[in-house]
DNA sequence: CGCATTTCTTAAGGTACCTTATTCTTTTTA
DNA sequence: TAAAAAGAATAAGGTACCTTAAGAAATGCG
């Protein structure tokens, strides 16, 4: 199991003793996924979460239509979960894919929260984590609220320009809300 | 200064000791503010983390069409900033105003960072608020990106019935992303 | 109370984006 | 390396939502 990825994303934040690192460590399980195979699946019980050691992840959402909706996309380096229903315990409301062939550690919810206990600087890491990740979502939210399509897609690419390269027009029009024909017609009209 | 709803607010996450919750206390300035009243202003520096103890506030973006997004409400007992911007000590990218005449305390950037080397456990009490708000932002993502602007209506006025009764109609379309023209016309094709 | 202002509604015409379908291109796999 | 499958582009017709404008209702204020 690869842990340098991980440890060297904890270190950005908090100092852990070789002991804490090797009682961290002990809680992981690492594993493997080919590329489009489900890591998590809408309704099933959410119950870990997930650091992207290598490859790259994408969350969608399903709805009563069929029409999917990316929540998020993970590459190296991230974390990812379906984070509402993994922290409440309640069945998974996204599914998690790989878009490539990935290779992620996984960590238990009850080994989580009793890290907190054990080892308290974990909190202050994850409350680093989560907020970042709000800051995101609401950036993300702003632009959708105030921007056309076009603009939205031009800031992906240049906000996200290695993921960007990795995963399909379809997905990212998911993702930006509009669908892949339109996205076409916009990328076509850029000159 | 009422410190009641804070304290209350804190304790459901943490406990704390009587001389660390007048610490906290100290640190906290009480502002009144009137309503239409700025709390926070675009462009300006954006140095503190805001709770309300009475009232409401409304954080909106304002793009350069002079268009109108709003981020988030916040009633009592809701803790609001800037928090992209906060964090990073950045001007401000929205503003925030009382919507009715409202109380609130008000915490530096300097002394929350201060308080998180003095009383770790807040450490733990924001890890836990921002992944509320984390989860809370991505639940309205996935609706925006899934659900007509109906749906999305209903789902307002069913999660915050006591803040839709206090914000305009012109407040609520923009939170949702629609014009307010647009919104009426919804409301009155529910029979 | 009564006037001014803001909020909300209604309606007509317009546009961004969607649906469906077809073709072309790229990737996957046998 | 060819056949199959998936991704992407193009185009025509449709709809959700926007813009503008005007009137009705509610709210604020002297």
């Amino acid at each position: 199991m690869n842990t340098d990825a991980i440890f060297a994303n904890i270190a950005r934040h908090i100092q852990l003793t070789a002991a804490e690192q090797a009682h961290f460590a002990s809680l992981l399980t690492e594993r493997a996924v080919a590329k489009n195979e489900a890591v998590l699946q809408q309704e099933e019980a959410c119950r870990y979460l997930y650091f992207v050691n290598a490859g790259t992840l994408r969350a969608y959402f399903l709805n009563s239509k069929g029409k999917e909706s990316t929540v998020m996309f993970a590459t190296e380096d991230w974390w990812i979960t379906d984070m509402y229903c993994f922290l409440n315990e309640l069945p998974a409301m996204v599914n998690i894919e790989a878009v490539e062939k990935s290779t992620i550690l996984q960590l238990r919810k009850s080994d989580l929260d009793q890290l907190y206990t054990d080892i308290p600087a974990f909190n202050q890491f994850f409350r680093v984590l989560m907020q970042n990740a709000y800051c995101r979502e609401q950036l993300r939210m702003i632009q959708n609220l105030s921007l056309p399509a076009l603009e939205r897609y031009e800031n992906f690419i240049e906000k996200y320009p290695q993921l960007a390269s990795k995963v399909t027009l379809k997905q990212i029009a998911s993702y930006l809300g509009i669908t892949p024909e339109f996205l076409s017609t916009l990328r076509a009209s850029r000159q």
